[in-house]
RNA sequence: GGGCGUGUAGCUCAGCUGGUCAGAGCAUCUGCCUUACAAGCAGAGGGUCGGGGGUUCGAGUCCCUCCACGCCCACCA
């Protein structure tokens, strides 16, 4: 046992086992396992754009701990790790992190160079050029990702890393588009949009939120055609008047029943529009009649739909009033030279600065009623965005997800109760999800640094492109880029040419490909053999919020191409909060780096406080209990160090598992049986939280009661076989705790194991009962029993204020008979434990404990 | 507006199918160099288990209701 250190610590443990974990091959997967020997994971790749939280910290290790647990369950463990590095995060970390923007009609330049500097204002640069620094930033971050992660210790087998940039991953999502396309789940349409005017982009409704935002209530007046006076309407979009197709109210509205049919007039504009029924319209709303415009949000889409009702759209992509010409077809109204003046104060402005413009035409011209009234009201934002989402009319992918098909909504909503959810209440979060959605799954983007389409569009002899009849390259040609591939039977000069093709030119969304993460992952179609040994997987970790994207999205795709689950669990693991329980986010700058806290406390220690939190459950980030992962680490390396040294050199050889003779030895081993069946179960679940506890607790009470009662035993007082019997049960536990606590606390646990034990802990067969078989007719009281009255010495000693190690003259112990009897089968323990010179006891009903002290 | 969850010592949290369930750790206080550990050890004080009803022989534990907080969803008039 020369190995043991002096004074172990678990300082520097990180750096020696990491290095022997990655030489060993210790978390490797054996690919020659059958499915059923396989446990696999469906690792959440995170998001490459800049650096890693505690959260990721939290959340990881809760994966891990179940890998480990898993893997000495016997399992084959399939611990992938991806980054998802494609993607508007990434594009927007470019774009700050140099100073560029993306302008996709520059050509590429080969000798460019990024400035050192920002560069402001942003330097406008090639698709190409600007797809190179998102790969050559995303680069750095993810060596820092992948040094972090190893370094609190994730048993990932690193061989099996995929980003989703990658071209593998490229070809995974190509492929699986141009099933759902030829299979009809994946079509394209030209529709109203919503659409973030910022990024330029379409967005998807899972990409959505509510933003609570000022405005104001303005009131409008429209005469009637019939003119019987006007109908007064409230908007908070006065902009959008131009746009006005209709005014609607609740057909059981009794003050607009009789107009239903009637027109009225648009102010400034004279657009005869017709007041219409529908069931959406709130009678509580404003004056309970609303005026129609397209689009202004998505009940308009709605009402222009149902209604069936024309389109004058007047928004442009960049959020500013196109020109429009009144008078002209769609824009019929009375007095076209005077909608014209009215409409040409108001084009080109962005719609901020039309509201403003308009409000003081309509105030000019007396069209509104009472001052506008200032209210706060939810807005629709692209969670990444920051300003006002708008609804844009163009042509997009969209993959079909029961948002437009009640027979597909049902099955999706199957797939949510036929996944097992942890903490099972979270199937509630896809349910109402699901049953919310109100539209197809829109998947592209109008951006640069992702997967392309993989389509071309025929170009007609008069130079027109069709949409309907999308050209598609074979499987084997993928991974490919429209935009500087050529279909097949075309070459690249005929690209934008009448009889030629042209590029689809967006990308998808990066849910599009995540979505696909087990596909990636375990190498569909690129790998057969591999894909079946994994495919479908155990469990898909994640956070909650992501249930509605990254999770759903993942079913679909996985219910289209292969009609099943892409994995069998869903565990769900909370956040973590800031002391002021406020969700910890960059955003909010309150994030704390983890490398310096795994440098501070350990890895083990942070790896304590993350297993601390319960599935699930949100959880405040407290260096505190990091403090104390970090005291259990230290006190493991001590106890194993103390007890190593009590059974002497023997210990690995044959003591595990030997003859117990002993009753509070053999009370000892039951408790730990208990112990161990209730990690196994506990981890069976998940929850390696509890796991954690009851180990923690039961040994806690044997370095603390067993330790001190037995080693003057262990040291040689008693016969050989009692000395024998503390050597074996010492040695039996000491093993058993170091695997119980191997997969929460990893370096500390195969540093300690190394000191006696042959190969990795990680690699050991995690303890049962049936090894502690010696505990099966153990009374555990007598160990109670025996830390009751030594506890009841300790506290004497203490009240007296003086040493534990000062002698007790006499010890009386009162307590029943049964007790009692169980006293005695440890007396001698107790009386060396408690240095006590004379112990005797009497039958009483309650327990207490008479101790003189011997003086000093 | 609908749904889910949380509310237990100053703090962070355990308390699984109702009967040692009133607990742990931290913090506080009092002590102790005890042949593993002073980044340690021994001990002490501290809570009417969010409020109010109810079921039961018995309720943090089940039911109802209210309050507070968090999250998810919901058509921006």
């Amino acid at each position: 046992m020369s190995r043991i250190p002096d004074k172990p610590t678990p300082d520097g443990l990180e750096d020696r086992w990491i290095a022997r974990w990655e030489s060993d091959g210790t978390y490797h997967f054996d690919r020659s396992a059958t499915r059923d020997e396989v446990f696999a994971v469906d690792t959440p790749p995170p998001t490459v754009s800049g650096s890693l939280h505690v959260g990721h910290i939290f959340s990881y290790t809760h994966t891990d701990l179940v890998a480990r647990y898993q893997r000495m369950r016997g399992k084959h463990v399939f611990y992938p790790m991806g980054w998802d590095d494609n993607g508007l995060p990434t594009e927007r970390r470019v774009q700050n992190y140099y100073g560029v923007t993306c302008d996709p009609s520059l050509p590429y330049d080969a000798d460019f160079t990024p400035p050192e500097e920002p560069a402001d204002p942003a330097i406008p640069i090639s698709r190409p050029n600007f797809v190179e620094l998102c790969l050559r930033l995303t680069e750095i971050d993810e060596q820092a990702f992948e040094e972090l992660f190893k370094h609190v210790a994730l048993s990932v087998d690193w061989r099996h890393l995929y980003t989703t940039i990658s071209p593998e991953a490229q070809r995974v999502s190509q492929r699986a588009f141009l099933r759902n396309l030829a299979r009809g789940e994946a079509y394209s349409a030209e529709a109203p949009t919503i659409w973030d005017v910022s990024f330029g982009t379409a967005v998807a409704q899972a990409e959505i939120e509510d933003r609570e935002r000022p405005g104001a209530y303005h009131r409008i007046a429209f005469p009637r055609t019939d003119g019987e006076g006007d109908i007064e309407i409230d908007t908070t979009r006065p902009e959008l008047l131009p746009a006005c197709v209709a005014l609607v109210a609740h057909p059981d509205d009794e003050r607009y029943q009789p107009l239903f049919g009637s027109t009225v007039g648009t102010p400034l504009f004279g657009a005869e529009v017709e007041i219409r029924p529908h069931e959406l319209a709130d009678p509580e709303k404003g004056t309970g009649i609303a005026m129609i415009c397209t689009f202004g949000d998505t009940t308009d889409v709605t009402w222009w739909r149902e209604l069936q009702l024309g389109l004058r759209a007047i928004v442009d992509r960049d959020g500013r009033l196109k020109p429009v010409e009144w008078g002209s077809p769609g824009w019929e109204c009375g007095d076209p030279a005077t909608a014209q003046k009215a409409y040409d104060e108001l084009a080109g402005k962005y719609l901020n600065q039309a509201k403003r413009r308009i409000v003081e035409l309509l105030d000019e011209g007396g069209h509104l009623r009472g001052e506008e009234r200032k209210i706060t009201h939810p807005v629709k934002f692209f969670e990444k965005g920051d300003r006002p989402l708008e609804i844009v009319t163009s042509r997009q992918w969209y993959i079909r997800n029961g948002g437009r098909d009640d027979d597909l909504r049902q099955l999706m909503l199957g797939r949510g109760e036929e996944l097992v959810w942890w903490p099972h209440y979270m199937g509630a979060r896809y349910r109402s999800w699901v049953e919310g959605l109100n539209g197809d799954w829109l998947i592209s983007r109008q951006r640069y640094f992702g997967v392309p389409f993989p389509v071309w569009y025929p170009v007609g002899e008069g130079g027109a492109v069709d949409h309907d009849s999308p050209i598609v390259p074979s499987e084997d040609r993928l991974p490919i880029d429209p935009t500087t591939d050529a279909p097949d039977g075309f070459d690249e000069s005929q690209r934008g040419h009448p009889g030629g093709f042209v590029a689809d030119p967006d990308v998808m969304d990066t849910w599009a490909t995540s979505s696909l993460t087990p596909e990636i992952a375990g190498q569909w179609e690129d790998d057969p053999d591999l894909f079946a040994r994994v495919f479908p997987m155990d469990i898909r970790p994640q956070s909650h919020e992501i249930i509605r994207t990254w999770l759903f999205a993942t079913v679909v795709r996985a219910h289209f191409e292969f009609d099943s689950l892409p994995f069998r669990n869903s565990t769900i693991s909370g956040w973590i909060l800031d002391p002021d329980r406020k969700k910890m986010s960059k955003s909010k700058g309150n994030v704390i780096t983890p490398m310096g806290l795994l440098e501070q406390y350990g890895s083990d220690a942070v790896r304590y406080w993350a297993a601390n939190g319960r599935p699930g459950v949100d959880t405040a980030f407290d260096e505190k209990v990091m403090k104390v992962g970090r005291r259990l680490a230290m006190k493991l390396l001590n106890a194993t160090k103390f007890v190593l040294n009590l059974t002497g050199e023997d210990a690995a050889a044959g003591l595990v598992g030997g003859e117990v003779t002993e009753p509070i030895d053999r009370a000892l081993l039951a408790e730990l049986r208990g112990v161990v069946d209730v990690a196994t179960r506990s981890f069976d679940d998940f929850d390696y939280a509890r796991a954690l506890e009851r180990t923690e607790a039961l040994f806690w009470r044997f370095t603390d009661d067993y330790v001190e009662l037995v080693k003057g035993r262990a040291y040689g007082d008693g016969s050989d076989e009692a000395i024998r019997s503390a050597h074996v049960t010492l040695a039996t536990a000491l093993s058993t705790f170091h695997r119980l606590f191997a997969p929460h606390l990893p370096f500390v646990t195969e540093e300690t194991w190394s000191w006696w034990q042959d190969g990795s802990v990680h690699r050991a067969p995690w303890p049962t009962v049936d090894e502690l078989a010696a505990g099966a007719d153990g009374d555990p009281t007598v160990l109670t029993v025996a830390a009751d009255v030594l506890s009841e010495i300790r506290r004497a000693k203490t009240e007296a204020k003086t040493s534990l190690r000062t002698e007790a003259e006499t010890v009386v112990v009162s307590d029943t008979d049964a007790r009692l009897a169980l006293l005695a089968q440890a007396d001698r323990d107790v009386t060396g434990a408690g240095r006590v010179r004379s112990l005797s006891t009497t039958p009483a009903e309650e327990f207490s404990v008479e101790v003189t002290l011997a003086t000093a």
